[in-house]
DNA sequence: AAAGATTGTTGTTGACGACAACAATTGGCG
DNA sequence: CGCCAATTGTTGTCGTCAACAACAATCTTT
């Protein structure tokens, strides 16, 4: 054999200091993302991950979570809807929205009304506890979005709104 | 009872036709959000559930999913690098690396090379498969990618990465 | 050499999306 | 009208993913 580090796969190095093929790097800052970069998808994930952090954190004092926090606020908005309306328009499952409604209608923050339109569906509403439960939690709501911005910049948090308007 | 649907609750009606608070709505189109948007938090994760179902719909083919690619990626431009280290650049729980790392070895895509110089650790390569087969994952990534830009436009895309250049 | 930290691994928990099945009810259509 | 298809809420399963906790093997520090 050739004293060329045998390589019995037959494949060229990865043209990066790939050197004796078992030194392992840590460090974990100057690694290079290389292609990664540049996929929108991939920053996406990482901020998306970062603000629902920060929401669930900000919101950590009165336990209420992005998804819950959606619910009440399109129901303390809409009131009479029905699980599916809701569902639709959030992009839940209704499947999902039922344990969500479960847990938020134990803690007494909506109420489920049989209609009597149709007997097959129920008409969403905030409690009173609910309305005064939701006017605090946007005021904390608020406050996450200024961490936001405190983050990316007011300017920078504007445009990216304007650029996913069309998700909403 | 009096004919305005009791209300035992005595709450004022949310200002907006509550009517006669048992009259589900369905339509699920005109239905307003209000005070969700506005919410950086909410655009972003519906645009991020968008943005991963069209990779992994694009690289439905060869089955891999946008975690998987960013593990791949990151190997292949550093090859060596120890669990800990992907992990950590990736903002991935080593944990969940684990079984990440097992679905590509088994599928002959990377290789964990026991490392001489501290042996806890591996150092992890793409096989020559894994190598060829990348090259493909990045093209249909690149396909992908074009899918963003004809969703939100090639301006917007840019701006969007731009924003998000911190969290990479 | 002993104590403490790190690495990979296994396991558990909980939130979440995707599906499938079901009873009750409604609506369409012959 | 009566029957069949569709809808609504519900229950259940499965798979992905983040967050922890515990552990053995190994390194580092003292």
């Amino acid at each position: 054999m050739t004293a060329t580090a045998s390589r019995a796969d037959g494949r060229h190095a990865p043209r990066k200091r790939a050197g004796n093929g078992a030194a392992p790097r840590d460090g974990a800052d100057d690694i290079g993302l290389d292609a990664l970069v540049g996929h929108a998808g991939y920053a996406v994930r990482r901020f998306q991950i970062w603000i629902f952090q920060d929401f669930i954190k900000t919101l950590g004092e009165v336990d209420i979570r992005p998804t819950q926090y959606s619910v009440l606020t399109v129901i303390g908005a809409n009131p009479g809807l029905s699980q599916m309306a809701v569902a639709k328009r959030l992009g839940i499952e209704r499947a999902r929205l039922v344990h969500l409604l479960d847990s938020l209608e134990q803690r007494k923050l909506v109420k489920r009304i049989k209609s009597k339109q149709d007997r097959r569906s129920h008409a969403l509403h905030l409690t009173a506890q609910g309305e005064t439960a939701l006017t605090k939690f946007k005021r904390l709501a608020a406050e996450h979005e200024r961490h936001v911005e405190a983050k990316i910049g007011k300017e920078n948090r504007a445009q990216l709104l304007r650029i996913l308007s069309g998700f909403t």
